[in-house]
RNA sequence: GCCCAUAUAGCUCAGUCGGUAGAGCACUUCCUUGGUAAGGAAGAGGUCACCGGUUCAAAUCCGGUUAUGGGCUCCA
């Protein structure tokens, strides 16, 4: 005789044991249709699950996420049932819910191509079309390996191995496929009506490189056909913020064949490079750094001391000159280390900021590289602390709030954090570790915003924190960091003397704001869809002649712009205003300035911005004021 | 590095069945001096990524290499 609780309190009560779809039926019909599943007790059920006492429960359908999870899931079923049909020969292995969508990973040699999409597709509107009844059953171990063994499922059973003890084995099953799985699911294929699949890759099995590659499917499902054109309309949105697109588009920069990874820099975009430099130069000079410089090219020895050479040799560049080899900096850390090491250091030096646009290059894997995201040579805005275990927290503190402020100006307030804490293989002790990891996580604290913990994923030499921005397409890029090190001041020989007398290894905090200069422009361009805030836009005005009996005062114009550290350009081709218009708009110029004979006779121009709004006439002296308010940093020599 | 795909003019892309290559934009010259998203005409521009094979004949078919794209693994 169960009492069924339902989320607004009210009570349903039952003389027998009843199902979930019962009780959906029971608060209306539209609900009986649309239920997908139910979550009784805080635990998630189908729609099939027999309540016999009470609970509370309630009802999941398409309009939540947990409903659109089920959705996903029975799609990812709904394809390894037409996949198997289609391909008698693959096996089925894994097939989760991810962000928009699922895939399932199938181990078929000969492989699958986007080609087969159609049919495979095909299939699955058909075993929709048929409705088919999803049924969920439960198998001891014996009967569960007998049942994926007789049937040739030779990687369930591996998965089968790792179900714990006192878990459930079930399974699901849609006509002839059946499928070993903790659920939910909708009831019958009928409710799976908005799918496509999207594309395939290689992964490999359990995520581990050492292990056979299968064949990955990557589908999209929605509750709907509207929501499904609408999330594919939002991917060709996001495809034109690409900055590889743009980036081309707007001549900032090109990658070529000879330099694989390596970014050629063309005046505009090495422009906002510039900007974001002298801008950083600014703060950080402000908050106690002092900026250095160290060679792009140091003796192997220093490598194989730092323990560099041995972890990440076949990562590294190297040349060779007069029987010396030489490796390209993958990073600046040692070298700040020989700077910190010059001259004998005190107690009252420490915290010893120094600071570096340093140009690194590492030998990423050919199948890593990606745009400006993901390169082989690249500047990192990087800078080494040199600290007492007590100051860590002050500076973790203080370094936060530097970068908080950093990114604000830059436009970014959805910060990703995590705390990486100790892997199993690290140096120092775990008395140093855990002074460290709660140093960070205090100030993770302190900032006030969430944060995740990813607990043994820090570096082997320390904790550290990550800061994340997300790009046009949802993809999280890891930007800014601090790490704790106990590890390279030592192996390093850095010392300084304490307030004892005493000789001590200090604490070195490795830190970079940005990250890459590339990646983090790379974001930036795709953040804003490539129309950069002024203060970043490398060119931020552009005088625009009606006639040519107008150049003579756009020059003079341009010179005054120049000189209030504008960066500003005349067009003064022989063409129609509204070509000129067009051009600067697609160029993404924050200001058009347009020049005629009434802003000739009365010295002003009019202002239309790339958005396409009329701003008014403007005089000269105002037009500079205005542009000037917009200027977080401008001082770009 | 691994899996799948792609590579044609400066850019974006066509190119059927194997028969020596095409458009739009950009570029050059000329005409046009026009007030807020493309004025007109003419011209020039390609060893079809690279290497090899099949063929009387390869942009096209096959193999390899390189780069790029989407994933996987990795990311000091």
């Amino acid at each position: 005789m169960p009492a069924i609780t339902l989320p607004d309190g009210s009570v349903r009560e039952f003389d027998q044991p009843v199902r979930v779809a019962d009780v959906a039926a029971a608060i209306g019909p539209g609900l009986a249709k649309a239920a997908l599943g139910g979550i009784a007790n805080g635990k998630q059920v189908d729609i099939s699950y027999l309540i016999d006492d009470d609970i509370e429960l309630s009802i999941i359908t398409a309009k939540d996420q947990k409903g659109l999870e089920i959705i996903r899931h029975s799609t990812a079923h709904l394809m390894a049932q037409a996949v198997k049909q289609l391909y008698p020969d693959a096996q089925v292995t894994i097939g989760p819910v991810v962000e928009n969508g699922f895939y399932y990973d199938f181990a078929y040699p000969p492989g699958f191509s986007e080609d087969d999409f159609g049919k495979i597709e095909q299939r699955m509107s058909e075993l929709v079309k048929q409705d088919i009844p999803v049924e969920r059953f439960v198998l001891n171990r014996e009967q569960a390996k007998d049942l994926v063994t007789q049937r040739g499922e030779s990687y369930k059973v591996e998965l089968i191995d790792d179900i714990p003890e006192d878990e459930e084995i079930s399974f699901y099953r849609q006509d002839d496929f059946t499928d070993l799985c903790r659920g939910t699911h909708v009831p019958s294929t009928g409710h799976l009506k908005a799918f496509k699949l999207m594309k395939v890759a290689g992964a490999y099995w359990r995520g581990d490189a050492d292990n056979e590659m299968l064949q990955r499917i990557y589908g999209t499902a929605w509750a709907s056909k509207k929501d499904l054109d609408a999330y594919l309309f939002q991917l060709e949105e996001a495809e034109k913020r690409d900055h590889r697109k743009l980036g081309k588009a707007m001549d900032l920069f090109h990658f070529q064949e000879q330099a694989p990874g390596m970014v050629f820099w063309h005046e505009k975009g090495w422009t906002i490079n510039r900007v974001i430099r002298n801008y950083i130069r600014a703060r950080l000079e402000k908050t106690g750094y002092k900026e250095i410089n160290t060679p792009q090219l140091v003796d192997r020895s220093l490598w194989e001391q730092s323990g560099h050479w041995d972890k990440f040799g076949d990562d590294m560049f190297t040349s060779s000159s007069e029987n010396r080899d030489y490796a390209i900096k993958p990073m600046n850390c040692p070298c700040h280390v020989q700077v910190f090491n010059q001259g004998l250091k005190s107690y009252r030096d420490l915290p010893l900021r120094l600071a570096e646009f340093g140009s690194c290059h590492r030998n990423e894997p050919s199948g890593t590289l990606h745009g400006l995201m993901r390169v082989r040579g690249f500047v990192q805005d990087d800078a080494h602390i040199f600290c007492t275990e007590d100051q860590i927290q002050d500076e973790v503190s203080d370094f936060n709030d530097l970068l908080y402020s950093i990114y604000k100006d830059f436009g970014f307030e959805n910060i990703e954090l995590a705390l990486s804490t100790r892997p199993e293989k690290r140096v120092g002790g775990d008395q140093a570790w855990d002074q460290a990891e709660s140093a960070l996580e205090a100030a993770l604290n302190k900032t006030g915003h969430p944060w995740t913990l990813n607990p043994g994923e820090g570096a082997f030499y320390g904790p550290k924190i990550e800061y994340s921005l997300r790009d046009s397409l949802g993809r999280v890029w890891q930007c800014g960091t601090m790490q704790v090190d106990f590890q390279l001041p030592d192996r390093l020989e850095a010392s300084y003397i304490a307030e004892d007398g005493s000789k001590q290894i200090p604490v070195m905090l490795h830190r970079a704001i940005l990250g890459s200069m590339e990646r983090f422009i790379g974001i930036l361009i795709e953040h804003y869809a490539g129309k950069l805030p002024t203060w970043l836009a490398p060119t931020q005005a552009v005088l625009l002649t009606i006639t040519g009996k107008h150049d003579e005062y756009a020059q003079k114009l341009e010179k005054i712009l120049k000189n209030q550290h504008i960066r500003a350009e005349s067009d003064l081709r022989n063409e129609k205003i509204g070509f000129k218009i067009r051009e600067h708009t697609l160029a993404r110029v924050p200001y058009l300035l347009v020049i005629g004979d009434k802003e000739m006779e009365n010295n002003t121009v009019s202002v239309r911005t790339r958005d396409g709004e009329d701003k008014g006439v403007f005089a000269i002296d105002t037009l500079i004021t205005e542009l000037k308010k917009e200027m977080i940093f401008s001082n770009v020599i």
